[in-house]
DNA sequence: AATATTTTATGATAAAAATCATATTTCAGA
DNA sequence: TCTGAAATATGATTTTTATCATAAAATATT
C-alpha cells in the first residue's frame, strides 16, 4: 500500500510535528535515531521532502530539519503523494485498466469503501490535526 | 496492498476458473495472452500455483492449466498466500512495530477496519463462489 | 576570514521484484 | 517407439526500490 520511502516519510514528519519548531530544528542523523531508520536513507527522503515544502530546513551548524507551521497545515495526502506519486494510490487492486466505478471488477466492491475512506481520510486530516490525536509522549516511532 | 505477482495470479485463476476444466486444459502460452501479461512471467507463476495445488496441469501435448473442482473450492486468500506470503498483509500501514489493536497507531484505526473486510473476505469466498459472480462473457482481463 | 557543522545534490551500490530464456521432463499421437 | 508439444526446473537478466557515500553549498561560531 504504502512504499518504505512513504512510511519513512510519514513517521519523520510525526516526528517532526510532536517534536520540532522553527526554533528547534532536529539534526537528520538524531531523527533517524529517533524513529529507527538508517540515517543516508531518512537524509534523503527529509529532502525530498524539503524540496517539496512540505517539511523545513536549515543548513549549517544548529541547523537540521522542522515544521514550519504553515507545514503543519499540510494535508497528511501530501507526504504519501510525494513519496509514492499518483498512480499507486488509486490503481485498481487486481490491476485491471477495465476497472472503475461504473465497471466494478467483484473485488472492487470489497476494497473500493475502504480505500476510498483511507484516502478521503488523509486529503481532509491535516498534520497538525492528526498530531493532536497523539499522546504527547507518545514513543510509537520503532 | 498485492504484487503484481498476485495480481496476475487472481487473473490466472480467475480465467481458469471460467474457461477451463479438467477436459479443457489451457496454456501458459494462451492465458498469458488472454489476460494480457507476459507469457514468461505468468509461466513462472502458473507452475508455482501448481506446486501449491492452487490450480491443476497436465504436460506434453493438449496439456495445460485448469482448475479441478477440488481447486475451485479453494479459498480466494490462497493465491494471494501463495504469491506475496503471511507478511506483507498483515504488517501496520506505517510499518510501527508497536502498533496493534490494543495499542493502534492513529492511522491504523482508518485503514484498519478496512483491510481486515478485505482479508475476511478473501478467507471466506471460495474461487468458485467468486466466480459466480462474474458474468459468463466477461472480458475484463485486460 | 577560517573552521566546523549541517543540508543539498548527485550518483553509486545493494537488494528485491519483475521478467526472460532454456534445457529437461512428460506425454499424446503417428 | 519416435516425434513434437507442452509443463517444469532452474537460473539469468532487467527494472525498480531501498540504501549508502561523498563532494559541494550554506551558515553559525570563533
Amino acid at each position: 500500500m504504502l512504499s518504505n520511502s512513504a512510511k519513512y516519510a510519514f513517521k519523520s514528519v510525526l516526528f517532526l510535528a510532536l517534536n520540532s519548531n522553527a526554533q528547534k530544528r532536529i539534526m537528520a542523523k538524531d531523527l533517524a535515531e529517533s524513529i529507527q531508520a538508517p540515517k543516508a536513507y531518512v537524509s534523503k527522503i527529509l529532502q525530498e521532502l524539503s524540496r517539496q515544502n512540505i517539511i523545513s530546513s536549515v543548513r549549517g551548524p544548529k541547523g537540521g530539519f522542522y515544521l514550519s507551521t504553515s507545514n503543519l497545515d499540510g494535508y497528511l495526502i501530501g507526504i504519501v503523494l510525494a513519496m509514492d506519486g499518483e498512480k499507486k494510490l488509486h490503481s485498481c487492486v487486481l490491476g485491471l485498466e477495465k476497472c472503475n466505478e461504473e465497471q466494478p471488477c467483484p473485488l472492487h466492491d470489497v476494497i473500493h469503501p475502504t480505500r476510498s475512506r483511507f484516502l478521503a481520510y488523509l486529503n481532509s486530516e491535516t498534520i497538525l490535526e492528526f498530531t493532536k490525536k497523539y499522546p504527547k509522549d507518545d514513543q510509537f516511532f520503532e
